[in-house]
DNA sequence: GCTTAATGATACCATATTAGTATCTTTTGT
DNA sequence: ACAAAAGATACTAATATGGTATCATTAAGC
């Protein structure tokens, strides 16, 4: 059961870094602080500013800085970039074989407890993350 | 976030089955009944058995019954046959170079939501699956 | 304007996990 | 003896994740 996968937790604590700094950050600094692989860095970097939770400048002197807020950015909505639908894997049975006839116990109980996961991710943002 | 896989999704409906049937269940009757791959069906029931869930009878007239009560047997426990350790994932960056100087609140809070988790599906049993 | 240091885009490779298959042996009721 | 079951084990396939490499584009600063 691993709720978050590397590329989020990299992406994480890079965007972490970059509010507490609060200025523009280059990809190479957040290499050498992180000491994640720089290509991999990289490409969690471009990813973030194309789904525009930071924004990049281009060219010397570039780099990045958040575009939101960080009590804006919560850590599901990165769970989503790097992991797609968080959601609910669907039934693996064709629901008329389903022992349960369709009404699939498992299923809903599964259901209710990723809920729950789900709603309490939502409530971890940023700028919780940074102020501890 | 897939809290069970596909393994052990068709092993809480063969558990089921066996346990509302209540009598010796052979491998081509799950097989036709839950629609798996046959082969795949006895690796389950094999690991099943191996690991006492399940008692074997062999030879003609043979198959699998549950060597526990259904109340006995959490989903949690065949998770734990399947996916191995439910645990809580560590840290993926050393302790030392992590910017929250080893607090790290993020893990702090995953590892809540995923005991939280944990705690919920413990108490999730086969005779609450199969009463509804 | 040229150089340099940055990001953008994209295509590729490696590894681990999960899913599924094949085959042969052993057991046991009839 | 035979048939029908499980036991054991080794192999293959598919998918997801993690990671690399390369070339193009942009912009600051001399």
């Amino acid at each position: 059961m691993k709720l978050i996968t590397r590329n989020t937790d990299y992406a994480l604590r890079a965007i972490c870094y970059i509010a507490k700094e609060n200025k523009i950050v280059t990809a190479p600094e957040l290499v050498k602080v992180l000491g994640v692989p720089r290509p991999f860095m990289r490409k969690i970097l471009q990813r973030l500013s194309k789904e525009k939770i930071l924004e990049s400048h281009k060219g010397q002197a570039g780099g990045f800085k958040l575009n939101l807020l960080p009590k804006k950015i919560s850590i599901i909505q990165i769970m989503h970039i790097f992991q797609g639908q968080t959601g609910l894997d669907g039934c693996f049975l064709k629901k008329d074989i389903c022992p349960n006839r369709g009404k699939c116990i498992l299923r809903k109980k599964i259901r209710v407890i990723e809920n729950n996961a789900l709603t309490q991710l939502r409530q971890i943002n940023i700028a919780v993350l940074i102020k501890g």
